[in-house]
DNA sequence: TTGCATAGGGATAATTTTATCCCCTATTGT
DNA sequence: ACAATAGGGGATAAAATTATCCCTATGCAA
């Protein structure tokens, strides 16, 4: 793994938080595997623009932060399916209300951050 | 500002509150606000592990995004207040609920986060 | 006159995170 | 023999984010 130059600091929950969360596709990782797409493939079917790899690693510390499980299944080809922990179904009520606060706020959150990449 | 080279992609309430909230100092940046620490200095005060500079490029983002206003007073030396806006309270029983959902599983997250680290 | 408090920002370096490329596994079907 | 399927990962490049360094300004106090 990489080996941080810069210390974490993990004061509060916010950090926390931040810790297991951060990471560009995670919450969708979360959010797709509650909805019952367990598969690595259907996962990256549901994240387009996410490469295979990227994906691969944010499932590992999804898993090493035990919000996940992964289940391999003995037979050819292979099949994977993931679940949420109990642990990381905790997390779900809370990605639902920052996704519903995005969504309340489409349209203008749209034109803010259109905005300012002219 | 720092031109993009990969596209943003904004499908989701998921994305468009990312867009706003990710940076490394702004989810505490809007709590410590809202707490009454107005001025530049208290908040760095308050985040010490930021730089100066880094707290103000998130600052002008906040701001950018409509979360927070920006009040100069012209006197000397300098003072500053920044205060949330109306949409930007509206973030703040989210952010009250991930910090909370970090403080709740504290020791967990904290063992889990080292370990990886070895 | 030097130093301090307060706020700000350009230029550049360092760090961290993502993306890309290419290779591997084993079996079933053509 | 050989592609197709489903999953995985090392090595490296690129991108994005943060950090560091150093400079600006003003009025007051020592």
């Amino acid at each position: 793994m990489y080996e941080r130059k810069i210390p974490l600091n993990l004061n509060c929950g916010l950090d926390l938080i931040g810790e297991v969360l951060y990471g560009k596709w995670k919450i969708r990782l979360l959010w797709f595997i509650n909805e019952g797409h367990k598969r690595p493939s259907e996962l990256q079917r549901k994240i387009s623009d996410a490469s295979r790899r990227v994906l691969n690693m944010q499932l590992k510390e999804l898993e090493q932060h035990e919000l996940i499980t992964k289940v391999i299944y003995a037979v050819v080809p292979p099949k994977v399916e993931y679940s949420l922990t109990d642990f990381g179904k905790t997390l779900i009520p809370i990605i639902a209300a920052l996704g519903q606060w995005g969504d309340d706020n489409e349209t203008r959150l749209r034109s803010l951050i259109l905005k300012e990449n002219v």
